[in-house]
DNA sequence: GCCAACGTTGGC
DNA sequence: GCCAACGTTGGC
């Protein structure tokens, strides 16, 4: 069992999209970035940790609790040829970019990036180092537990 | 909209 | 294999 942090523009899918889902669950797609996608691909189990994040927003985020919901299978969005994550080098005997589902569990409070940075037990956090733009990012179990009882404080 | 930081591409 | 140029991310 691991925990990750996973980030996603919620004009393009946020964590309320992911609830209002069947099953309440979403294919996790369009990464494009192959340290993200490793993550995805070798070090991801079903039933992991997830913090869901709002980024590229007025205040980013976390929003919410999920977990990984199934194993990895090719991203359907690379072989689009009409939509914005096609990638011409992908075949789908040789894809490139995989997905993962992605359930949502609970929502709590939303705990913004302002104030993550203020609380000493997460400055070792991934996401809050300088310079750091992954788009999907382990999360040790003791940070876990640190933000989960911060969006379980004052149920929203 | 700005811009720092980072990743990718492609010429050599 | 180097590295300059370019594109992207994402907070502010």
């Amino acid at each position: 069992m691991r925990y990750w942090l996973m980030k996603s523009e919620p004009d393009e899918v946020s964590f309320e999209d992911v609830l209002a889902a069947p099953d309440r669950t979403v294919a996790w797609f369009g990464v494009r970035n192959y340290q993200a996608r490793n993550f995805m691909r070798d070090a991801m189990s079903v039933g992991d940790g997830i913090l869901f994040y709002h980024s590229s927003c007025a205040v980013p985020g976390v929003a919410g609790i999920a977990e990984v919901a199934s194993t990895p299978y090719p991203d359907a969005t690379q072989f689009d040829r009409a939509g914005k994550y096609f990638d011409p080098k992908a075949t789908p005997e040789q894809p490139r970019w995989i997905s993962v589902d992605v359930r949502a569990v609970e929502a709590g409070r939303f705990l913004a990036l302002s104030e993550m940075r203020a609380i000493p037990a997460l400055e070792d956090m991934v996401l809050l180092q300088k310079g750091s733009r992954l788009s999907i990012s382990p999360v040790t179990p003791g940070q876990w537990s640190t933000i989960v009882s911060l969006l379980r404080e004052g149920e929203r």
